[in-house]
DNA sequence: GGCGCCGCTGGAAGCGTTTTCACTTGCCGC
DNA sequence: GCGGCAAGTGAAAACGCTTCCAGCGGCGCC
């Protein structure tokens, strides 16, 4: 099976393999009837322009690279699906990085061993802040960068509104007449435009709205993981003076949370109420109230940013605001009286 | 920041392009000194060889294909994660293909309007079983593919032996003392040797070597989605002959089978057992009993396969089955004297 | 009726590698 | 001391596209 390349469609149609490229790719200064031909014999030959020569002689790849920290959650598995939805049908190659250690980190951000730089036109990071040298570097090779889940200064960062979100939660639960409010955390994230600080912003500042103190011990992390927050649960349940409700930052927290105080003898939401964070696909299984994010729409947003900044349309840097959600379901409760 | 090619390197080192070239990539003819020499300009300089200028003069990408039927299901997520993390480790690409519809799967099985072949060395194929003329296209191409998650004449395939995985959920109802087992099945998929037939059969043969009788009106099918098993279960429920069992195909789906427990008033597992399968993480915060499955392991072995297989090895075709386990919780009880 | 312009086309020069093949050493064995 | 062989090296030909530039008609306009 000898590869059909570009000059046997030229030699059959007749014309050059110049024509042909502009014939096939739509480009301008091509006849109809010239166009209609090469067409009509590539796809009878059934040829498939070789991307990597494409790639080369064009010095554009069609491909984006998208970096995340880890794919088997549910949150970024959205976010690369709306990604990846409208890469493909805008006809660019979407390559996964999976940014777990320091090694792969400094590799993506900064070329050193194989980078992104060669391999791709842009890349999509999905939470993740790069530090001020990453940065650096970062600009260093020209590719635009749009930044999923966190504000990044200088770059293109789309997200939900986090600190919002955490807020509406809160105030769900003072609503309910609650005073002693826990938290559980995700992780302790250095950087205050990431999710964790911001989520940890609104639920304060709710908290201070309404004028209810928070008590630090009632926070722990829970590494949002369902086990991270089972065990935070555990020890908030342990408090002298345990909080008749929690805020925690991801469902699956949450999860593990309520599981926590079901073992303890609790019950939720008559002992205590918790919300979460994600509105998972699973969440009403276990009446969970949540705030609802799109992770998908915010994927399918950065993907079309990253096509408009490539397709040559220079703007200023976008920042993008996906709203949030307050799903009610039975998890939550006014606090018993005591 | 002009690009810094081999030529350069070569340039500065006083060798040809084609030593540069040779030391760099660990190949054999090359002194000592001169390599030694050659890696350190290039570190200097910076170097770093275009992958698609390497990709077409040496006709090999360098970069798997992973296709899966969608991204943010745990299962699929852990396998691309396996799968990444060797990739990456061998200094492979790997790049994302959402099989979702009709179309895209043409795309990707046919190389019908752009195609793998030329995109990558290799395809891993998760949960998805081509179709006859399918697996022909595919064959045309001369790509090595490996598939996981289902069994497929001819092609490499790894996945977990399914069949045994619901057989052990099944017994552990039987052994409880259950006779009336209803069935939350995945979709109603066509081909036989992927995991929903394979569960099934695994239930069935359980039950039938129990010598227990099975009611077809007992099974449902729950889409492999949380709402998909509520509903479901909402069906078996309202059955006249109600089942004090169910095995469902996934946790997921167990999860929303407990909640229209819940919603009907039953305790689980006091009125009725469930079990799931795959172990999600999460599993444990409402106590499922579940098969558990190392999803992670599989990819990472599909990688191994691929790259083996790349590397030249031609081996006889290859079929690896992982182990599943039985992880007993509190989902699962003996029935109710009645 | 001539000039210029525009639409269309082809030739050819890259793009940055890999790989083949030929060539030069230096060395070993007889 | 000489033929031969192996290790090391370089020149140059691919690899299959994109794109620049020049050329060639035909048309409208003065």
């Amino acid at each position: 099976m000898p590869r059909v390349t570009i000059e046997k469609v030229a030699e059959r149609a007749g014309v050059s393999v110049a024509t042909v490229s502009r014939a096939l790719r739509g480009l301008p200064n091509v006849s109809p009837k010239t166009r209609e031909r090469v067409v009509s014999v590539a796809a009878m030959l059934n040829y498939r322009p070789d991307p990597n020569a494409a790639r080369l002689a064009a010095g554009r790849t069609r491909t984006i690279a998208v970096g995340v920290v880890a794919i088997p959650i549910w949150y970024t598995g959205q976010v690369v699906s709306g990604i990846e939805a409208v890469l493909t049908s805008q006809g660019y190659d979407l390559t996964l990085l999976l940014i777990a250690d320091e090694f792969v980190r400094s590799r993506a951000f900064g070329d050193v061993g194989g980078g992104v730089s060669k391999r791709a036109d842009g890349a999509i990071i999905v939470d993740l802040v790069p530090t001020t040298p990453e940065r650096t570097l970062l600009e260093g090779h020209q590719l635009p960068w749009v930044m999923v889940g966190a504000d990044c200064p200088t770059i293109d960062s789309v997200m939900i509104d986090n600190a919002e979100g955490a807020a509406s939660a809160t105030r769900h639960l003072l609503d309910l007449g609650h005073t002693k409010i826990g938290l559980i955390s995700g992780g302790p994230s250095a950087f205050p435009a990431s999710s964790p600080p911001q989520r940890r912003m609104g639920f304060l500042r709710a908290l201070q709205e309404a004028g209810v103190r928070f008590d630090p011990k009632a926070e722990r992390v829970g590494d949002f993981s369902a086990l991270g927050g089972y065990e935070a649960m555990q020890a908030i349940l342990a408090l002298d003076d345990r909080p008749t409700a929690v805020f925690a930052m991801s469902d699956e927290m949450a999860m593990g949370a309520m599981r926590a105080c079901e073992e303890a003898g609790l019950d939720v939401p008559g002992d205590v109420s918790v919300v979460g964070f994600d509105d998972v696909d699973w969440a009403f299984t276990v009446g969970l109230t949540t705030v609802r994010q799109d992770a998908t729409e915010l994927g399918a947003i950065a993907a079309r940013l990253m096509i408009r900044r490539l397709e040559g349309e220079s703007c200023d840097r976008q920042v993008v605001m996906v709203p949030t959600r307050l799903v009610e379901r039975d998890s939550t409760a006014p606090p018993a009286q005591s």
